[in-house]
DNA sequence: GTGACTTATTTCAAGTCGCAACGTAACCCT
DNA sequence: AGGGTTACGTTGCGACTTGAAATAAGTCAC
């Protein structure tokens, strides 16, 4: 990512071009409901509205927005109803000119899903991995398949690919070359974006994107779901394991070697169980679903833990055991989640991912309860605790917003 | 704090001439060592430093200087030796243009520093203070006078403050009126801006800043100390009670309600100890001084603790009992740093405090060991752990520092 | 000493940009 | 058809940064 100098005044106006991309933009992406399905557009927007939403003049408006409309990024979508004055005339974001991918590298499943400008779903594909059993070499061929099956489905052209994010479960080593380490899969520094550029499909020669695939979902929620709007928020993937992501002046937080926000490893036991990672009394060693089912007794090292958790919390009206192993969980998230919000303050925390969405069902009450027994009253009271609304595609949702973040800052293609 | 609105090309001026001035002041602090005590005074730059540190061109920094030169904020202090050329005019804060006031209400003691525009410390005054007996109207007098003594004492005119910076132990509402809530002063919404201004004595009609001793302290060891060049750093302060400053992007985080980095109340016993601020299992329960005299069957409810703290530690040669007392706190506080790690990502993490001083003094390797061992790989390796530079009076110069952040963004002074 | 050489700083002439003011377009209502 | 109203485009101005050229202020070899 180019670095972004600041200082003379072509440099304002780069910045004024993606205040107005960014407002515009983010105006057609709806407050996505789980149910949403086929495209985020929400709501155009006029040269006044953008005017007043930038704080830029008028006149500058129109100046960029030519720019934007002679270069086929933005259309005039039509004009709004008038009561009186000269109609205004709508803008939006040309769907047709660029294309984004979103490829989720999941615990059990790969996913991959193809936008475009408006962030309409144009084709999606999904391949289920079996867990534990993560080759390096199976998910590299997933996820070349994938690619070529979202653009031969959506009939896009290659060269209009703006780029490709992926999200991956472990930890980002941003280096001369992309390294990914995963715990989960026994991934050891694996050079995955040279894996996926000398593929034997064609791997697009476009801008690849790698983040944590928490961070991903943070941001697509961020972007269009339960997160809109915060400054500072926090998004809690729980899945069968614990992962976070930190939003911080709008932006997600990444720490200096972009692996922050690994909330499944903070110790909320000192001295306790053992987890995975090879710490002790980490959240992830009681909160993650794989450590929820070893607690119940009923560790799934292959199976379908999903249908699992859904056995045990359904048992938990008639099983002492089961709801005794929910009430603990709480417990423990609540801990997590109350110490989080003592550390950072945030506006609000969202809890995802499908074993929190699982658990949230029920368990909502409890966990907010539990968080405000961990956590001080002021910053407490200043954090509302809410349920994702991106459903399960949020992580390929996010994947897919990172080559867009850097398409609207206008630091993609260097060439042209 | 005016909101810096961006967009137009004197916006652009101004932060081009904010730049030039921090660029300038910040190489005038010295890289401080624990005696230092009279000026921060280090290293002069010329125009030419100026420019390749902002990246703006030599004419640019001509203007701006030229600018601040006529302001008489910053002066020529003499010429570089030449191997050839024209020698470089060097360039420094001017001093005596205005100062600045940092104010400690501390645990134990209130603390006022009165400092030039080089940082140099012009005056200091410093009150004890009964632990347990922290009246409202007690402080306020302690502050009171010691505004007055700094000022006669330095003689420096009242009308050449250009703020003052307050650290308090607790959480900071800025609301229509700032009030401060103390748990451990037993302080509730507090007016403290208020009985500043309304005091007896000469509370200065001047810009007056308050936030979190420990965020003021983590901001003197961020500018000064041994946080200096960090973008992402923890600042830990250990005392009576546990606190954090978090630095993300260079800046100090303070969340949505400014109250962020109560590191001190993070759960890292779930339903642990009672902590004195009402839940369990707090690290403070476990890691601050007053805890670990208890813990240690010598509560120290009045005394002196710094004396009790450094009589368990040098009786942890002969005494089973205070070597497990600290060996146990080791633990806890290298679960606390350790979650803090594996949340942030930090560059640097920076233990300070009086008790953090003084149990890192023959603990800091087992508080490394610990870390090490509940944090995850990447993350840990990315991070050092090391002492803070500051000593005692590091609270009172970090507030000092926040009317001068202001000072250095212009966004002082609306008048002139 | 003196002239060639170096380096730092200032001056100068473009080139940009955002903005306020003003002009024009497009629609409503009567 | 005409007046009213609102949205949008254009123009001229002031402010800004910058690269290049000019100037200032030394060193060095002889």
């Amino acid at each position: 990512m180019r670095d972004l100098k600041r200082g003379t005044v072509r440099d304002l106006r780069r910045d004024n071009r993606a205040a107005v991309l960014w407002s515009l933009y983010l105006s057609q992406s709806a407050p996505a409901r789980p149910q949403f399905a086929q495209s985020l557009l929400y709501q155009e927007r006029s040269r006044q509205d953008l005017s007043v939403a930038t704080g830029l003049s008028a006149a500058s408006v129109t100046n960029v927005i030519r720019e934007l409309l002679d270069e086929r990024i933005v259309i005039e979508t039509g004009l709004a109803e008038s009561d009186g004055g000269r109609p205004r005339a709508m803008l939006g974001m040309n769907p047709g000119y660029g294309y984004v991918i979103g490829v989720d590298v999941g615990e059990t499943r790969t996913r991959v899903e193809l936008f475009d400008l408006a962030m309409t779903e144009r084709a999606k594909a999904e391949y289920p991995l079996d867990p534990y059993r993560h080759e390096v070499d199976t998910v590299v061929a997933q996820i070349l398949s994938g690619l070529d099956a979202v653009l031969s489905d959506s009939g896009v052209d290659p060269d209009a690919i703006l780029g490709v994010g992926i999200g991956v479960p472990g930890i980002i080593e941003r280096g001369p070359e992309v390294l990914v380490h995963g715990q989960t899969y026994n991934w050891d520094a694996v050079p995955l974006e040279r894996m996926l550029r000398s593929g034997p499909l064609s791997a697009p020669d476009c801008p690849m994107f790698f983040d944590n695939g928490a961070k991903t979902m943070g941001q697509a929620e961020l972007w269009f779901g339960a997160g809109r709007g915060a400054r500072n928020a926090v998004v809690i993937l729980v899945g069968s394991g614990v992962g976070a992501s930190l939003i911080s002046g709008g932006a997600t937080y990444r720490g200096v070697t972009s692996s922050a926000a690994e909330f499944g490893h903070i110790t909320v036991v000192t001295n306790g169980r053992r987890c995975r990672c090879g710490s002790t009394g980490c959240l992830e060693a009681y909160a993650g679903a794989e450590a929820i089912l070893e607690r119940y007794g009923r560790p799934m090292a292959g199976g379908d833990q999903e249908a699992a958790l859904a056995e045990l919390i359904s048992a938990a009206d008639t099983s002492v055991l089961a709801a005794a192993i929910l009430e603990e969980t709480s417990q423990y998230l609540g801990a997590g989640i109350g110490s989080l919000i003592n550390l950072l303050n945030p506006e609000r925390v969202i809890i995802g991912g499908w074993a929190g969405l699982q658990l949230s069902g029920t368990l909502l009450p409890a966990i907010r309860e539990s968080t405000k027994a961990h956590s001080l009253r002021h910053p407490f009271a200043a954090t509302s605790i809410e349920l994702g609304q991106l459903g399960p595609w949020a992580v390929a949702l996010g994947a897919a917003t990172l080559p867009m973040e850097s398409f609207l800052n206008g630091t993609l293609d260097p060439a042209t």
